[in-house]
RNA sequence: GUCCCCUUCGUCUAGUGGUUAGGACUCAGGAUUUUCAUUCCUGCAACAGGGGUUCGACUCCCCUAGGGGACGCCA
């Protein structure tokens, strides 16, 4: 009534022959903490100064009636016995700290520095639930995100650096972290759509199905392309590797790490990624092998109508066929000549030769992107108009 | 019910009595890239509400609302 539920004390005073008498009697019995009536300060380097009334804790268990100790008084002991110097640990333990202070004391033993910061909550403001956010860490790692970017990104919540940078190494982080810079309030994991997931429960789903519902524009995935792209190119490929082998688009004998043409094309396709898993959209460009199938999206249909396209394919097979080093500087070349001779320019060259040639109206360069295809194929595609 | 904690742009946050309340992601617009992405620039956008204290409150105190957590022989 008013009041939180605390032992009444029933068996605080018990005497010797009363005891005893209980214990022959064969019923289970406990060891409580026996707590004066005090105010308890929990000093933490997150919270602050905390009060709390141990009279609103009571008596409480420390050593269970099947024999073993509660996990208040097994911390407690554990943590002295392995000289614990900092206890850091979710806001929703500093309800338990009293009770591990009155053991220290009760012990004459130096309390640990005590830490508790704030948890992180899903996109509705509750704590992570099954619905969404208690994701397993593993998802992220299956869908390619590099360990550092995702460590990254949760390191900036709750927390943030002196110097207010926010793409940062791992080594940048430990250097720069403190507990003392950590928030009281909890935020928010914030990387799925939940309007998209309505009533679906994320947790339940693989990686690749789980793709769908993560926010394109992140700021996990912000991070995580930043560190893609600053990685070194050995260490990119070896971490990419794996998803393009998994993928299947490449054949197995050329997922080499010093295969110069994948190298390349991997290396031209890095800006685009956010996550590794992203590659098998990017593949198919160069590894769909079968010309003969080669299809142009609508949207580049319509530059291949245009009055002036036919002109133009006819000028690009003729300038691509003469292109001797098959280099980004004579493919631009060519590009240009066949332009002039099929009096077409700008924007109607490009996007029209690129229509005609990746059927698509976005992508790499063209220059790159025609080194990268082969001038055969380059051929072959100009040939199905 | 009782106790504890939290509340700054949509999100992550800076901020510790005097700031045009800063940054990042997103979004919008622009520049460059003869495409997309990248890069760069500009812009939109916040102190939960109400009382105090003070010459002066985002900052300190109280109340309200909302959120979280804890009140086990679970860890």
């Amino acid at each position: 009534m008013g009041l939180p539920p605390v032992y009444d004390g029933k068996c605080r005073n018990l005497s010797e022959e009363e005891i005893k008498a209980k214990l022959e009697s064969g019923i289970p019995w406990t060891i409580r903490f026996r707590s004066e009536d005090k105010e308890i300060i929990v000093n933490d380097i997150v919270q602050g100064k905390v009060k709390f009334d141990s009279s609103l804790i009571g008596d409480f268990i420390i050593v269970k009636s099947d024999g073993f100790p509660s996990y208040n008084f097994a911390v407690v002991v554990d943590d002295h016995l392995m000289e614990i110097s900092h206890v850091i640990r979710g806001v929703g333990h500093l309800s338990n700290t009293p009770r591990q202070i009155l053991i220290y004391q009760a012990f004459d033993w130096e309390e640990p520095q005590w830490a508790h910061v704030s948890e992180i909550v899903g996109s509705d403001h509750k704590k992570l639930s099954k619905r969404h956010g208690a994701t397993a860490i593993t998802a992220f790692r299956d869908l390619g995100y590099p360990p550092e970017a995702f460590l990254n990104y949760m390191a900036l919540l709750g927390w943030s650096p002196p110097d207010g940078q926010e793409f940062m190494s791992l080594n940048r982080i430990i250097e720069q972290f403190d507990v003392a810079r950590c928030n009281k309030s909890p935020s928010m994991f914030d990387v799925f759509d939940l309007k998209k997931a309505e009533g679906i429960t994320l947790n339940e789903l693989s990686p690749r199905e789980l793709e769908p519902y993560l926010y394109e524009k992140s700021k996990l995935n912000w991070l995580s392309n930043s560190h893609i792209r600053a990685k070194q190119e050995d260490d990119y490929i070896r971490e990419i590797l794996p998803f393009v082998k998994a993928s299947k688009i490449v054949p197995e004998s050329e997922c080499k790490e010093d295969n110069d043409h994948l190298r390349s094309v991997l290396l031209s396709l890095r800006v685009y990624l956010d996550y590794y898993l992203q590659i098998e959209r990017l593949l198919p460009d160069f590894y769909e092998t079968d010309d003969s199938k080669f299809q142009p999206d609508s949207s580049a249909q319509e530059w291949l109508k245009k009055d002036f396209a036919k002109n133009l394919i006819e000028a690009l097979k003729e300038n691509l066929e003469k292109v001797d080093p098959w280099e980004e500087a004579s493919l631009k070349e060519a590009l240009k000549q066949a332009g002039k001779q099929a009096g077409v320019k700008g924007k109607d060259l490009f996007m029209t030769a690129r229509a005609a040639i990746t059927g698509k109206t976005a992508g790499l360069e063209l220059p790159v992107f025609l080194k990268l295809l082969g001038k055969e194929r380059v051929l072959n595609r100009l040939k199905t108009y």
